[in-house]
DNA sequence: GTGTGTTTGTGACTTGGTTACAGACACCAG
DNA sequence: CTGGTGTCTGTAACCAAGTCACAAACACAC
């Protein structure tokens, strides 16, 4: 899982954006203690109750954060994708907490680690990863709580539609099954199935197996409103 | 609303652990640019859309933190307690984004206000109250990740059992109307009066109007484990 | 005691989640 | 091509929770 560094920092840290006009010897101190690492698809990185060991910056691929219930019902947090890091990995780092989700590979992921030692001390001298850090803790945040607003005002039929546009490329095909849409939305497989046959029958889309076609996006993001 | 400073930089910060030991030029600089306010119960802080205009430390009081929904359903997301700070605030702050919630005072409070400038500044050249800013950031975060969890998978009679053993003085009782109840969980008025009836039906506590006495918490809290 | 506003109770209905299966489909091995 | 296997989808019955509409009980001021 671990390989030999590709790049070297100077390389990876050309990724982000953000991070571009990093403090040389902060780049330095990188340089010679993290670590670029590549996982593969469909790997747990972490789960509920672990121990946050580094901080990870994504350079490529996406990593899927969600949350999983006793009963088996999951929801997604969030995503993670290239040049972004995972405040729940922060947060855990900075609060010396145990993480409170699940981490998964969806696509394959290169990533840079940095151990929490160095993540606290370059946080201390490096205004710009310091700005980075904060930045990302708010855009996260502001997302998690129109989740939060989403489950528990939101009606099912309206954030589905919302999803299906969303998501749903050029000619309106969106590869997930049921099931997966169910852990998208937070909701229930037979939920799901119920509310995608009743806009089967309203002639908004159709359905096959694994994938779904949107017919009448225009109808669809109408319900949205309404 | 504003008065003038009741006490000294140092007297107050005096009352955060956490601060204890703010680096002198810190403390100074607060002291010359920081404003204490008083603010009375029941004052609307800031609301979703505002812009945020300063840091707030609460010295006394209670802040609320809520989202109102379309259809006037309402869900309290947070606490600011004596001692803390609204990460909503420091979010909203450090991504430049308007508020995404709703603050309220339940009591009267007296907060430092530290204006945007100032907070970004200090937040750049103090250790500690980075530090501060950075544990508040971490342990309100995993708060909302619960919160998500509950809304999104648990069960309203084991949460409101929870809310009843938690929140009931010494005697057994809770001074708070079923509306106030069904807020706190983001639930509606009628489930709250139903489930609480059920409740009284089965002689686990006893309704009154405008508070409740929990009767038999041992069953009560049997009800959550199950 | 009467009026007024707040709080609670209740029934009918809708939406969403759960349980338990059955059927349809994709794909592999023989 | 055929049967077997695992995944995906459909459905019915039931339960839990939210919505709507309205009635009753209560607290308190006048």
């Amino acid at each position: 899982m671990t390989s030999p560094l590709p790049t070297t920092a100077q390389n990876w840290l050309s990724l982000f954006p953000a991070l571009e006009c990093l403090e040389n010897d902060t780049m330095a101190r990188l340089a010679e203690t993290s670590q670029v690492v590549d996982i593969p698809a469909g790997q747990t990185i972490f789960r509920a109750g672990d121990a946050c060991q580094s901080f990870l910056l994504v350079l490529g691929g996406v990593v899927r954060v969600q949350m999983t219930s006793e009963n088996g019902r999951e929801i997604i947090l969030y995503r993670v994708d290239a040049g972004e890091t995972c405040i729940l990995t922060t947060a855990c780092l900075l609060g010396h907490d145990p993480y409170g989700a699940q981490g998964i590979t969806e696509t394959q992921v290169r990533a840079v680690a940095i151990p929490a030692a160095v993540f606290h001390q370059l946080l201390a001298t490096s205004q710009v990863l310091r700005d980075f850090v904060f930045k990302s803790y708010a855009t996260r945040l502001a997302n998690l709580m129109v989740l939060i607003e989403e489950v528990a005002f939101g009606r099912l039929d309206i954030r589905l539609a919302r999803f299906l546009l969303d998501k749903a490329d050029a000619d309106g095909t969106l590869p997930l099954t049921h099931q997966q849409l169910a852990v998208e939305l937070g909701s229930a497989r037979e939920v799901i199935s119920r509310q995608l046959k009743e806009y089967e029958r309203r002639g908004l889309v159709r359905l096959h197996r694994g994938h779904l076609t949107v017919l009448e996006s225009a109808q669809l993001s109408r319900l949205c409103e309404a």
